[in-house]
DNA sequence: TTGACTTTTAAAAACGTTTCAATAGACTCC
DNA sequence: GGAGTCTATTGAAACGTTTTTAAAAGTCAA
């Protein structure tokens, strides 16, 4: 390996004066420091940054912690966006981008989770918490007891290190049942799950506000899948039928599906009934995953800023690593209404 | 921060001895490895990776190096399941999984892709060429000649640390086109894309010798898409049928696509012709992507396993690395037939 | 020439591990 | 009882940087 030594040799000065070459710090002088360069291009080098970490007590690395019990990852087919926003933001301010999946058992030791910190690996991570379970609450107090800087993803959080990123989910839902409402739909339907989770709260709240805010009140209408895959969506739509028939109630005229997922189950159902999307039954999505496109129709689904999500996610930690730690401690970002053809 | 020296004053030992016990040597007396353990516990001493990674000149982690011009990755969407296995493999064998994104512009220095490795961020790397490019020679000979440890999927490759992970795409589909001439089609097309990549030009050979195979070689028919896009594959289908209209021949009864997104693309052309998948035309994809089993119908696919070629990837690699090189310089996972509905 | 500056470079001490040679202690064997 | 063999443990050097402190070299005025 060539060290900062064999590079001193060769330009004829001194390790320091190198590392300061290096660092682009304003002290060498003009043609020493072209001396060094030009040692530093011929003999290839690249300074060892796990010395550069050890005497810095820093790894200049953040984590990308995914707490999902599925093997076949992601689960949220949305996390490989969040990544390929996170390695943008990181790559920028040339951080490394570690990704830390520990075995999806669930009962995670506080020891494992903190392993990467306390190692050195990483100097902050961005935590996804997918899927819904319950020790899901266990692993954030762990992070905040630990005093370790972090960003959680689509969800609230106090601490001393901690930050949060977040899409708008209500303004999304009620963006998106406004627009139901603009095209002259009265019955729209939500459909959630009942594996709760804190951003569905949001858009299901979302979607409760405009339809009071439109005098629909008494239409609001809510099928639980069982949980978040595409067969569950199936059910809850086959339920929400069902449901109508036997109350003698019109059938809902327009869908909101808690998310993508949901919403392609949903359809297959309709096609099934002979109802057809959008003419008899407009559908609207949530979370744009990259198949929204290829659905058919073209689903019409609220955009989530996946890739902005894990950049700003990456670029709070990075402040905060660097010594300007923002003072927004939750980042809420836009979401957007991507207008197809199902709805 | 808590040290090895911490412990060793809690323990009442030396710091080598620490060493040993977190190392698991037999030689020290088992009740010192207790009371170390113990002091461990105690101090929630965590070793520092940085530190042994500096002393044993090995950062026992692995990269994921994708060259994928799209920022909005990943281009390819199996990569995120690549990832999810190297990440299972890396887990197992106690190593980090670093991802390796270089920006974008496809000019990549030889400098900024070896930086990883050089300065010891990482033993090896996985490689994964996405979309297809010219530079991907250019980057695949840069690795070799700088004698330096990675494996590479889905392509072949000759070098003295240089490993390939590949899918059976020639058996898979041949098994795809033997599938259809089992249901009894003859007219066989298949549509592929002026792109070429080296696995799709295995697939299309499979495909030839099925048709060859079963004497249906005068049946052969192929058509390009300009790209991978399932526009792109519309634009295939469409010009396939109307090459069909004006040449006076039968249309095909079956297709096999280069992908599943070629092939979703297809679909939709034939639904706007009032074709009906699979009665009027069989369709079967390619790769088994996620969202296969979304599409109405339900895609037909040759599964590629790509979470078992991250794994195996990540795992010849490590096994080089740990001093027990494989023999078997590539490798080869057979691929599996998922049939489902539209063939 | 000297002294007081400023600019540039050098030397040495960390950072937290591992490893190798060395040591001390216990045991065996004649 | 002393030499020889084990076994368990230790001390010190190394890994490649950065940083701090000190020194050298250069500049200039008196």
């Amino acid at each position: 390996m060539t060290t900062i030594w064999d590079v001193a040799r060769e330009a004829g000065v001194s390790p320091s004066t190198v590392s300061n070459v290096i660092h682009g710090r304003p002290v060498v002088k003009p043609d020493t420091r072209q001396r060094v360069l030009e040692a530093i291009e011929k003999l290839n080098f690249h300074p060892s940054r796990v010395a550069q970490g050890l005497r810095q007590q820093s790894s200049r690395a953040v984590g990308f912690l995914v707490l999902d019990p599925n093997p076949r990852w992601p689960t949220d087919p949305l996390h490989a966006e969040v990544l390929a926003g996170m390695s943008e933001a990181a790559t920028e301010h040339d951080y490394s981008l570690l990704l830390d999946r520990p075995s999806g058992n669930g009962c995670l030791t506080a020891r494992e989770l903190l392993q990467p910190f306390r190692s050195g690996q990483i100097d902050a991570a961005v935590v996804a918490l997918a899927g819904t379970s319950a020790s899901h609450q266990h692993v954030l107090e762990e992070l905040n007891r630990a005093d370790v800087l972090f960003a959680v993803l689509e969800r609230e959080i106090e601490g001393r290190c901690a930050y949060s990123v977040m899409s708008a989910n209500a303004d999304g839902a009620r963006a998106a049942t406004q627009k139901l409402i603009g095209d002259g739909h009265e019955q729209i339907a939500f459909l959630d799950s009942e594996q709760m989770w804190p951003a569905i709260e949001l858009r299901l709240s979302g979607y409760r506000r405009a339809m009071h805010e439109a005098g629909l009140g008494d239409h609001i209408l809510i099928s639980s899948s069982p949980d978040w895959t595409s067969t569950g969506g199936a059910t809850a739509m086959r339920n929400l039928l069902e449901r109508c028939d036997r109350e003698g109630r019109p059938y809902p005229t327009a869908i909101l599906a808690g998310n993508d997922v949901l919403a392609v189950g949903a359809m297959h159902v309709l096609r099934e009934r002979g109802l057809c999307v959008p003419a008899n039954i407009a559908v609207i999505g949530f979370d744009d995953f990259e198949f929204a496109r290829y659905v058919d129709p073209p689903l019409t689904t609220v955009r989530l800023p996946a890739h902005e999500m894990g950049k700003r996610a990456v670029e709070m930690l990075i402040r905060h690593i660097e010594g300007d730690p923002p003072t927004q401690r939750k980042l809420v970002l836009p979401t957007e209404l991507v207008v197809r053809q199902s709805g």
